[in-house]
DNA sequence: CGCGCCGTTGATGGAGCTCAAATAGCGTGG
DNA sequence: CCACGCTATTTGAGCTCCATCAACGGCGCG
């Protein structure tokens, strides 16, 4: 269950066997959660991190008003909440889109690694600064993309990511979330979203149907979004240090 | 000149006097540049990061038709690129919006502190999730406020985050960036920008002139941004483990 | 003095929002 | 099997916020 994070770390840098095993000896759980469930407040003290096993959940913000942004989605393997662990408490909310199978990760444990295991610390490190660049091209996309940009931008990242960790094949990958919450993720409103996937779907780029995701085009797609997976740090040397 | 670096880590957890010299001992420099400079360059490999001692810096990244969109300002006292410490290059570029002071930490010093200071070695990833955070509430901003309140917020923050390096006092503080430049951060047009700018002024709650900011009514400019400084992890526990 | 950058203001247009309603899908219970 | 209720998707019409295009003024600097 936990393979999936540890494959994804070995993607950036070596894990030794002693460090797979502290790894292994971290987590508790599994642990499940049923879909639209807040899994960690914003501003609630934290002891544990968490490691999505399963599913996908969504750091998100509300404003007053009702709107919500979500500024980023977590895939199997990712830990969701690492950063929680230096900064104490989340400044967003943590929130299941699906059903999700999650493993914990208590703070105390964490401590141990980052005091024997320095080498893994910086993999941590590392996992947590990827999630900042993931933010960064989200900036982007929200400030200067415009809707089917945006659109076409998240559906080739998360085939991306996905395919990392096994969650994808092929063209197509499950992606169970309604138009509105993709929309929150895009800065756009479900309305708009739903017209710029018709003009996607139209184009031979990709389909958004029932939860499914099929890329007809990815290169075309790529060309329309400008992507560039620089930011997802898929190919890195092989140890994180000089 | 580092004070200030260590001024900021301090009001988040307690650094003791080994590790304050350890820090001193890290930084090589002052090195100066002036303004409209590329720091650091997207996609080169990296073998130092840059504390930055004096002047503002900016993470940005170019889309092919001349738009640009600034990801984050950095202010004296901030680790500009620590997150390249384990990235090993940028995603983005680093651009001195000001003429600049910077030390460069080498990261083969970092590896020594992440060997023999674990607290130290949180502190420092503290630092890069408290960047995280702020590029989460850039992604709330850029998806979700309209422009007025995405300036407001914009001209909250940097007053915040003055006043904890000492680079503000009072309501005013300098900000010598173009209106173009703070539009790049905003997701808007420098024209735009503009108009917002007087609209702040004329409601009596803020003026952005020559280059310095004068904040009138800061509860109001508040409200109007919906301003939460949670995210910026102003009050902190002491010691950053269990 | 003249050039260039920045800031300022006006006029016009368009991408995306809002409001509204119709359709489709899907589990539940009769 | 069908009726139903709920939610998500889809489409239309009108409007708003911000972009675009354009012009002008101010100011520093060669």
């Amino acid at each position: 269950m936990i393979d999936k994070h540890i494959r994804k770390l070995r993607l950036r840098c070596e894990i030794g066997a002693s460090e797979e095993e502290a790894i292994r000896d971290l987590v508790q759980g599994p642990y499940d959660y049923p879909a639209e469930q807040v899994i960690v407040r914003r501003g609630e003290p934290l002891n544990s991190s968490i490691l999505l096993l399963d599913g996908l959940l969504a750091r998100y913000k509300d404003l007053s008003d009702g709107q919500r942004q979500i500024t980023h989605i977590h895939v199997a393997g990712d830990f969701a909440d690492l950063h929680g662990y230096t900064l104490k408490y989340l400044d967003h909310n943590l929130l299941s889109l699906t059903p999700v199978s999650i493993a914990r990760a208590p703070h105390a444990k964490i401590d141990e690694i980052t005091d024997k295991y320095p080498h893994l610390t910086r993999a941590f490190w590392f996992s947590t600064n990827l999630d900042a660049a993931i933010h960064r091209e989200w900036e982007v996309s929200l400030g200067r993309r415009n809707a089917i940009e945006r659109a076409a931008h998240l559906l080739c990242e998360l085939q991306s990511r996905l395919l990392v960790v096994g969650a994808a094949e092929g063209k197509s990958f499950r992606l169970p979330i309604t138009q509105t919450q993709f929309a929150e993720c895009l800065g756009l409103t479900g309305v708009h979203v739903n017209r710029v996937l018709r003009e996607l779907r139209e184009a031979g780029l990709a389909e958004f149907r029932s939860g499914t995701v099929t890329i007809h085009d990815r290169a075309g797609l790529e060309s329309l979004a400008e992507f560039d997976p620089l930011y997802l740090y898929l190919q890195m040397p092989k140890r994180l240090s000089a």
